[in-house]
DNA sequence: TTAGATACGTCAATATGGCTGCCCCATCTT
DNA sequence: AAGATGGGGCAGCCATATTGACGTATCTAA
């Protein structure tokens, strides 16, 4: 563990001493957090028959167009039948259609629809909200402490693709 | 991270004018470390052939002795069908014990016994881990601002619960 | 004291979203 | 031509959640 100095100087000694209320009150913010969060969606999601999982695909591939399969596995970190499943869905209901890759004929190329574009815009609507009143309550400061705690939670191994992510908006 | 020009002006912000990429990398990086945090507890919770959903359970009756069943289900969010089948499992591995509410006999105080103690302690310590080298990475600084964002994600009917729950250690 | 509300338990049925193991084909690389 | 890789698919299983209805014990208030 790195830089003890800036956890000592405010009110602990070293992260080895760091006091269990602490962590225990980031545990508990960011389960209530994020349970709270995913919830602002789920009436949106429900109106089309679908759950979280499917809105994590899609999320992920409005965010990164032409996104291969393999990709996303890597990002959701799921097994490639729970992803066919959720992929099949979302093309059955026309909101994500495939293209066969240009450099690489095996792979498949994940994009919305028009019609999947604006269902990811409407549910990312629902969490603008709630973030953004967050983060304005919060104020500037704090959000960039949010990240910064959150970007160290993610593994080393992890990090480039989360990196990569936020790179090209 | 991109100008935050337009969000800087506004510390007391506007919601209307926060940029999409600034709410995005918020989505994603709860995403990521959320999941990711969890993930450290999944092995030890599999040794005794248990879940996630356990340890929701087992975690907040270590933070509240004598929780009632109301109570926790308030927390967790669930139904009573769900909560059951999680605490009768909990009970037959001897890790939470009840006993009959003192002011009110219809309640169950929940508790964890010797060895759920024992055993809550050893998956905490992989969480603590992990938080605590994000915190020192962060600094003690964004660690007030991480909370203060996931405080203002949960919803004023929820607020009292949590700070409840965070008075008492 | 009795009627109704509350706390908890439990039934049955169902949905969602994960998993493993195994096998397939097409395509790229060497 | 051989092997690795990207993707798809089958069968079966598990964990976790849901709804709605109903039962019992206990508390509270008219």
């Amino acid at each position: 563990m790195a830089a003890p100095s800036s956890v000592s100087a405010a009110t602990t000694a070293s992260p080895l001493f760091l006091r269990e209320h602490e962590v225990r009150r980031g545990v508990e913010l960011l389960f209530f957090g994020y349970t709270r969060l995913t919830r602002a969606i789920d009436d949106g999601l429900a109106e089309h028959g679908l759950g979280r999982a499917h809105h994590r695909a899609l999320y992920f591939i409005a965010r990164q167009p032409d996104l291969t399969i393999s990709e996303l596995l890597k990002i959701l970190a799921i097994t490639k039948q729970s992803l066919g499943r959720v992929l099949t869905d979302l093309a059955e209901k026309a909101l994500v259609e495939t293209r066969t890759g240009v450099v690489d004929r095996r792979q498949k190329l994940l994009r919305l629809t028009a019609e999947g574009v604006r269902f990811e815009a409407q549910l990312f609507d629902a969490l603008r909200t709630s973030l953004a009143s967050a983060y304005a309550a919060a104020g500037q400061e704090s959000v960039t402490g949010f990240w910064r705690v959150l970007e160290g939670l993610i593994p080393a191994e992890d990090k480039a693709m989360v990196i990569a992510l936020q790179k090209d908006i």
